[in-house]
DNA sequence: CGTTTTAGCTAAAACGTTTTAGTAAAAAAC
DNA sequence: GTTTTTTACTAAAACGTTTTAGCTAAAACG
């Protein structure tokens, strides 16, 4: 292991100071441009790396910010892509970890973040208890919860505005001609699905129609849609097209339909929430509200760099991103 | 901002020095038993975080190790939830970048990375030529080459024994009757990939078939597998088998077999690589060779560790992991 | 020519830790 | 009762930066 190359290194290989050479590197005013030049090169030439946990500690400021999801595989997760772009675009190193559904978990990493002395914390927490959380934090960073779990005024959110979202899949599938509609759902757990549960019924009503809303008692999300789409099925009253709360879901949906020989979309249209890759396969080929995970990825650095900088008693920011509608295969106009 | 919480702090608070309480904290043998339970107690209820920084500074060691993929939604991509775990168990951040199937970016990523002083580095690289990756790493922290890419024996490489994993598959296509078995690939980059192919053609010829590749030039998964799929249709001989070299090349056969009203498995087993999420959506029901997630996750940590210890004249490490085949809906005996 | 300004540096403190060497008091050994 | 050992600490240096204040020499000014 050969001795560190430090700015001692280049100090001393040039016979100047230390400040010089750090000033030299930083581009400050004071420093001959000829200098400059002449330092940068040593740097090279030494193969120099400067060490940001020296400058972290000096400045006190962080270049990392902390990312925790629930499950990296979930349409959240595929928001690492992007969040990473931005994150590297305003010079930000993106520390992840996976709480694995586990509040214990979720709170250790939490703990770490705050060792490592991030500038904030994104997080898609466990559930909508977040006092735990919030204690962990204390005033140190800002923390912004990531997704529809977290409803507080008081605490700065991003997540789809999916009141919106389902408002244009209503349209959409009224603009069909459907008016047999169903939502089917896995287990409410977040206040996203009950929002989207809430503007189906207002629709419904509001068109002089039944609402009929199935939803399940499990988490696994694919036979959820099964379930419940065999008692909407099994139920009586035929329906023209399912609204469901996930792509998951939807998928689930559309299995237990093709597995009645029925076809999706010419019996029945189905539309999921999420925009997730599966959507997109082939086979699939889901028409769904897509989360624009650009979007949210740019509005949670933006909101992540605005209370840095405002300090622990800043106002709380929310933003609600408009999905997107992404048109494919599973949807068709209402047979006459 | 109030003043942060150091270990000054504690220990003018408590009237002993700092490094009493730096020994307390980090349970040096050498401190009173009372004296450790008093100190922790004080830091706890001062709210007192470690400073990472400033400790990884004078330890001159580091908490975080920075993996760089091609492509956060591939197969690799997956990894990100089991790496995280097994990073948490080993005391380790993980610092994840994306470096969009860039050069460029992945060298920037790779600079930064060694700027906040990773102990290592884990990357799945653009390309096989990597002597920029090994120029700008230098000798500072050891560099782990994930996937098919890398094949120097000079370097450390962890990836997924595809040997292996392909006569898993011919034996397994083979025990199911299968002799028109053709192999079903999009551009091969990879040595990964060639390496498919050179047991496919040898098992074949050992058991005096005529083996068949169609190698898309394209570079879209599914897409590639509709079209040598097509190819493969319209080639003259009749296959029953089809074995492609990646779940979504496995997923564009699929399709384009269903298009012609043929029915997987019944006209047309299909076997994928990967084991990727969507292999197991029900419309899908891949049987597939799939990528020992857990198991990867392990060996790169442990060879990282390794290396670190060892210093940069170390002997590089090699892990091919042994796949496992998935068994879904996708193949079946061949029709007599 | 004496004074002020400016350009271009340097010295030293600070950030929050860990660690080495040392020390005082208490305990043990002889 | 002196010497040795052990226990339980402390003081200070070190890690690699940045930054504040200060300094010198040259340039500009009158």
């Amino acid at each position: 292991m050969q001795k560190n190359v430090t700015i001692k290194t280049i100090a001393e290989a040039l016979g100047m100071s230390m400040s010089g050479v750090s000033k030299a590197l930083n581009d400050y005013p004071d420093i001959n441009e000829e200098t400059k030049k002449t330092v940068i090169e040593k740097a090279i030439e030494l193969g120099y790396t400067p060490n940001l946990n020296a400058r972290n500690l000096v400045k006190n400021t962080s270049n990392s910010i902390g990312l925790i999801v629930k499950d990296t595989d979930t349409s959240y997760g595929e928001l690492i892509k992007d969040l990473s772009r931005v994150a590297e675009n305003n010079g930000l190193n993106l520390l992840i970890a996976d709480s694995d559904r586990n509040r214990e978990t979720e709170i250790k990493h939490v703990r770490s973040m705050l060792e490592s002395r991030v500038k904030g914390i994104i997080i898609v927490p466990v559930s909508g208890e977040v006092s735990e959380i919030k204690k962990a934090v204390g005033f140190r960073v800002p923390i912004i919860f990531l997704g529809g779990w977290v409803t507080s005024p008081k605490e700065n959110v991003v997540a789809q505005d999916n009141g919106c979202g389902t408002n244009m899949a209503m349209d959409y599938l009224f603009g069909l001609g459907h008016r047999d509609i169903a939502y089917i759902s896995d287990k409410v757990r977040s206040n996203s699905n009950q929002v989207k549960i809430d503007v189906y019924m207002k629709r419904m009503r509001e068109a002089g129609l039944e609402p009929a809303v199935f939803i399940d008692e499990g988490s696994g999300m694919v036979e959820s849609g099964s379930r419940q789409t065999e008692r909407m099925l099994d139920s009586g009253r035929r329906f023209t097209a399912i609204l469901a709360s996930k792509d998951l879901v939807a998928i689930g949906a559309m299995e237990e339909i093709r597995s009645r020989d029925l076809s999706v979309p010419e019996d029945i249209s189905v539309m999921g929430f999420g925009g997730t890759a599966m959507s997109s396969l082939p086979m699939i080929d889901l028409t769904t509200i897509a989360q624009p995970k650009k979007d949210i990825a740019e509005n949670l650095i933006r909101i992540l760099n605005a209370q840095s900088e405002a300090g622990h008693d800043a106002i709380p920011r929310h933003y609600f991103a408009k999905p997107e509608l992404i048109e494919r295969k599973s949807c068709r106009h209402v047979s006459a």
